[in-house]
Formats: structure tokens, sequence, C-alpha cells
DNA sequence: TGAGAGTCTCAAGCTCAGCTTGAAGGCAAG
DNA sequence: CTTGCCTTCAAGCTGAGCTTGAGACTCTCA
């Protein structure tokens, strides 16, 4: 793992945008700890692999140190959330990114729209199992387009709570799925406080979940453990689409 | 590898027989044979692969073959091609079933390759519009598997309510995906009884946009009510999927 | 009422993608 | 010249996704 630190000062402005034109390469290492917010799973070896894989190919110095560029950086980027949210195997991201179908979404610049257009439009799949991925709140806000004073209160109403690192607030991808969605009922009248509604019956169908599955999941042996929390993924899936369901059946009474 | 031969005709009418409805069940060695035109690295131990890993559940015979009813193998055509062309893990694969999200595209015959793009049919499995189709309890009780009893006890609770033509029960589509997922949850322990907190929320939630909406939805200018109409399926929509983060949030407490 | 094709379970094994680790050493800068 | 980051290369590890027997049972048909 990176075990840098005044290289990640360097690091800091990956997306930076004052600079004149070129020449702000980095190392391995900055690259690594610029992304390892988004993706804790990023490491050395694994960019280096990447590599090996032929999907980077990074300038070197004269003394052979890899060079990143930021358009690099890029590239790297996307091929991390290709992976990630898109499951594609290294070998299919290596024939993207060839065939110039490639496409970062937002990314470091404009964003405008954030379109994805015709591109397979796989959303990264909510899993109980956090990855870790965390985002400042300045590019949530971005993103999600949201007004900053619903973001505080949600967390005024514990919804999500974030996490201050160094000043600045960060939250994980779920709670930025929330914002977002939040956003969107807010644009069609549905506000702050009818969140309750929302709240109290999630809270009271993980609470029906947990009891359920209290024995296994408590169970210290750990193939059952990782089972239990399997079983809850799913019921979780399916106790979602049930709730759709019924939701879409009164709608339909009310629709006339 | 597929080993049938000439056993494969005999299994096309395993259970047809005597029954009214066309019930044709196949047994595994039919359904590969069927499947490997369009699935050639398809086998039987990959069938019941599929099987442990919780993505099938087919019947059985009283000797403990398994029987696939039309539905299981559509579902496994399903499988297959999230697998091959959208490159998706069977875990993924498996919450995308349980959440309902799956869909499958016609596709009939061939269609090797399949290049990528195209095909964007959003084929919106729950719509606030019913399309009108009904399907009596007979097919309902087959394809989802449902015990008879519970069918009777979501009636009881006024989750369903169903339609009587001719002595014979019918349901919409709403109403058998309801009874799939209640049957899915069942399979996990969530009896039939812990089903009011989901009818609850429900409620409750509609109510709440039934009251947002009010005004547009009563209004005689049908531009307007249309409008209404689209805003709650977006509404139920992003609804549907606040919830579900929420759960995920609260889960994530549970599990660690 | 067998014979024989088909199927069952269960445990062990296999292959490949996708990394990780360790050894042995070179580069950069205070 | 020392300290920390960097290099390559080979070997190893882990989990997903099956496959392969072994041994026993089931189903259909002659």
């Amino acid at each position: 793992m990176a075990t840098t630190n005044d290289a990640t000062e360097r690091a800091a402005d990956v997306a930076a945008a004052d600079e004149g034109p070129p020449q702000k390469s980095m190392t391995i290492g900055a690259v690594c700890k610029g992304l390892a917010q988004e993706f804790p799973d990023i490491s050395i070896s694994k960019i280096r692999y990447l590599e090996d894989q032929k999907l980077l190919n990074p300038r070197r110095t004269a003394g052979g140190y890899r060079l990143y560029s930021a358009s690099d950086v890029v590239r790297l980027r996307t091929i991390l959330r290709l992976q990630r949210d898109e499951f594609l195997p290294l070998r299919v991201i290596r024939q993207e990114l060839a065939s110039g179908r490639a496409a970062d979404g937002e990314g470091a610049v404009a964003a405008t729209v954030q379109s994805v257009a015709g591109k397979r439009k796989r959303r990264a799949s909510v899993s109980v199992a956090d990855d870790g991925a965390m985002y400042p709140l300045s590019d949530v806000l971005e993103e999600t387009r949201a007004a900053p004073e619903l973001v505080r209160e949600l967390e005024d109403y514990g919804v999500i709570k974030g996490e201050l690192r160094a000043g600045v607030h960060y939250y994980d991808e779920t709670e930025r799925e929330i914002i977002a969605a939040v956003t969107e009922l807010a644009r069609y009248g549905v506000g702050g406080r009818n969140l309750r509604v929302f709240r109290s019956s999630a809270d009271r169908e993980a609470a029906l979940l947990q009891q359920i599955l209290a024995p296994a999941l408590r169970s210290r042996n750990p193939e059952r453990r990782k089972e239990a929390l399997e079983a809850l993924e799913n019921l979780a899936a399916v106790a979602s689409h049930l709730k759709h369901l019924l939701l879409i059946r009164d709608l339909r009474k009310i629709a006339g």
C-alpha cells in the first residue's frame, strides 16, 4: 500500500484547474493516494498490474519512474469505474477504451447534464456491503445539484451523517444517492419534513429483518455469518421490490 | 456437456398428460438441450450449479428429479444472457432478479454477437398504468410456486384482491409479482403477519404522494392530468429508490 | 420386471482473472 | 549518503465459476 505522505501534497491537486497547460505528471504513489478516496481498494501494485495488462501506458522518467499525466489519471479512473460499477472484466474494458467508447461520467470538468447518453445504464448496485468510497461535499453538491441547506436538513434529521476529515465533509456512496433522491423529490414538492414517513418505515423494516436474521448474524461461525449477510442482501432486495409493488398498487387506486 | 439423446423427446411432456392447462415442465437434460443453441457453453452441471447458488429453484418430482416450468426456463435464459452479454457476476444477477429488475428481451433465436449498444428497451417492469393483463390463480401458483394458503392470507389482509370470473380467481401483473415477492420472503422466514409493516408504510406513502398531487390529479384539464400521472410515476420510482437506500443504510448498521 | 438412459448428491478438483508479496536492486533529493 | 519511493520479475494467493467422479436412485419402455 501507499505509504507516501509528502507526495500527497502533489496529489492533492489532481483536478486542480489553474496551472498552465502541460506537465503536471505524478508518480505512481501520488496517483494512488489521490484516487484512494473514491476507490478504496486501489493499490500501487494494482495500477502496475493494469499497465501490465495493457490498460495504461504512462510516460517514464529517464530513470524508469512512471509519470502519469492528467489524462492518464482520467483513464485510470474510467477503468476503475467500469470495473467497480459496470462489472466489466479488464479484457472488455481494454476494448471499450480502444474503440473510444470510454467516456468518463462527469469527470474533472464541465459535467453539464449528467447525460451518460446512450451508454449502458447499469447503476452501481447498492449493496449492504460498503466498499468504503467517500466523496467530498463539494463533489456531491455538484453532482446532485442539491441545495446545501437540504443536506444540512438531512443531517439534522439523522438520515445521513457524513464524516469530517481535515475540515471537509465526506459522504459515502449511499449517502450521495440519498441526497440525489431527496433532491429529486424536492423538485416535486416533497419537503424535508415528509421524509419522516420514509425514514420511520425503513427503520421498522430494518428491525424486522434484523430480528429474523439475528441468530445467524450473531453466530461466531464466520461461514454462517457470511451466509446471513448474503441472505440480508437478498431480503433487502426483495423487500424493496415488494414495497414498490405495494406502492404502485395503492397509487393505481389513486390514479383512478 | 449435454449428454442427452432421445430422452429429450419424452421429457417435453413429462407432466403434460391429463391436466387442462398447458403445464409442460421439462427435465434438466431437456432444458439443457433446448438452450444449447443460444448458449453453447451451457451444461447440466452448470444449471445445477446455478441452483446451488440460489439463482433457480425448480420444482421436484417425488423422486427428486428437477422439473423446470416455462417460467423457470425464461429465468434461466435471463441469467445466461445477463452473464454472457452484460458480464454480470452471479451475485449481482441474483440481486437483479430478486429486485424485479430483470426483464428478458424477447430474443427468440440466434442473436449471436449481439453488438452491445442498441437494445434500449426500457420495458418498465412495473408501472402505475395497468395494462390489464390477468392471470388465473393456477398459473400464478405454478409460476410463483406460492403456497395457496399464502395467497388466501394475502387476500385476507387486503394486500391483493383478485377478480372472480366464471368461478376462477384472476390476478393482474402486479398482484402476481406481489405474490412472488412474498413467497420469496417466506422462504427466508418472513411470515404473513409481518406484511402489515410493509403494507402500512406503503399506504402512508401513497397518501403522501396523493396529497401532493391531488390538485393536479383532480384537474379537469386532461393535459394537466396526464402530467400529474407522469409525475406520479416518477415520484413512485424515486420514492421507492429512496426507501431502498434508507433500508440499506439501516441494514449496514445491523450488519456491523 | 428388468435394463438402461437419465438424474440425484456431495466432495474434491480445476482454471482463470485479478491481484499481492517478496527479493533484489535503482533513483531522487535533502 | 541516507531515506523513502520507485523498478522488475517470479511466485503465490483468493474467489468465481464451473467440472468431474463415485455411488446411488428414478423413470420409461420393452
